[in-house]
DNA sequence: TTATAATGTAATTAC
DNA sequence: GTAATTACATTATT
């Protein structure tokens, strides 16, 4: 026993308009020609104005009724095309944006090397300070940076310096230091 | 004469609720009691197996199609949904990554500056090629890091080296050039 | 399963 | 106030 539910439930006994010479079958589905009229108006305005949803009606041979149905559930389809798009452009953005990150990140590590070395350069009482320091913090020597040099003048030409121009694009390095 | 509206389809004469004792009409809304449990079917195991639609239909005094037809629906609506919270998730990334991004940038351009003004205290005979430089591309002096210093270590206490412990936390100014 | 049609209702708008 | 209309969720069909 299910006393719940009718089967017969869907049987669209509506006139279905003029051009039914079928008969009177359960006509769910639109046909083409009604679909690309629809969708055509649909794209120009996708607001029904009761005059428009009359000459719809008229013009394809439906009840008004199914023509704001149609139109309802075309407005729906379309808000969740919509927030796909939306996903879509958001994740372009994030990952250009996240291209751009890493590379600024990047930048950074060289900036830090060439305050590193500069500094190593500028201070050399700092320097044996520095290398005291390393001999208890890093005694793995893993870090190139700290074994170079300990001279002012040697180290311009060194590898640290070779993306300086990347910051300085006017910068011209003096030649008696080349 | 409104010619704006069809009456027909929507009398719906009083579904009157739950308690149906009128055989006649259309059944088409489940009770809460009928959808509260789908739902907790539905979380428990958002596949339907065969063995579990009987059970649920006869439970419910459902025709095994409905239950089935409800279950897809269910999966359909959750699948809606987990778009429009990945865009939210995204969208919090986006938010997050961007804060991070800009954090970044405005170190870069510290990093940028402590880098000139070291290699301006390193290299006088390129700070002169570096003033004329200036003169020309910069002649309205908006940079300071332009107009501070020509000697080693008196920029020591700079403004410029405020942050550097950002970058060497473990480094340490030698005292004598405090 | 996906897309689409239809229905149920609450909220909104206009008369 | 209430009829008309829309927006949104739900149910159903193909």
């Amino acid at each position: 026993m299910d006393p719940n539910y009718d089967q017969e439930s869907r049987s669209r006994s509506a006139p279905t308009g003029e051009i039914d010479n079928q008969p009177a079958e359960k006509k769910r589905r639109l046909t083409v020609e009604q679909v690309n009229m629809l969708e055509k108006s649909f794209e120009e305005e996708n607001k029904l104005e009761p005059e428009r949803k009359t000459e719809l009606a008229k013009m394809l041979g439906l009840p008004q009724r199914q023509v704001a149905v149609w139109f309802q559930n075309r407005k729906a389809r379309c808000k969740i095309k919509k927030i796909e798009r939306d996903y879509d452009v958001l994740k372009a953005c994030y990952d250009s944006l996240l291209a751009k990150h890493e590379s600024v990140i990047s930048e950074n590590e060289k900036l830090k090397s060439k305050v590193f070395t500069l500094t190593e350069m500028l201070l050399p009482a700092a320097h044996q300070t520095q290398r005291n320091l390393q001999g208890k913090l890093n005694s793995k020597g893993d870090d190139e940076t700290m074994s170079s040099s300990t001279a002012l003048v040697p180290l311009a030409n060194d590898h640290y310096f070779t993306n300086v121009d990347e910051s300085f694009g006017w910068w011209v390095w003096p030649s008696n230091l080349m």
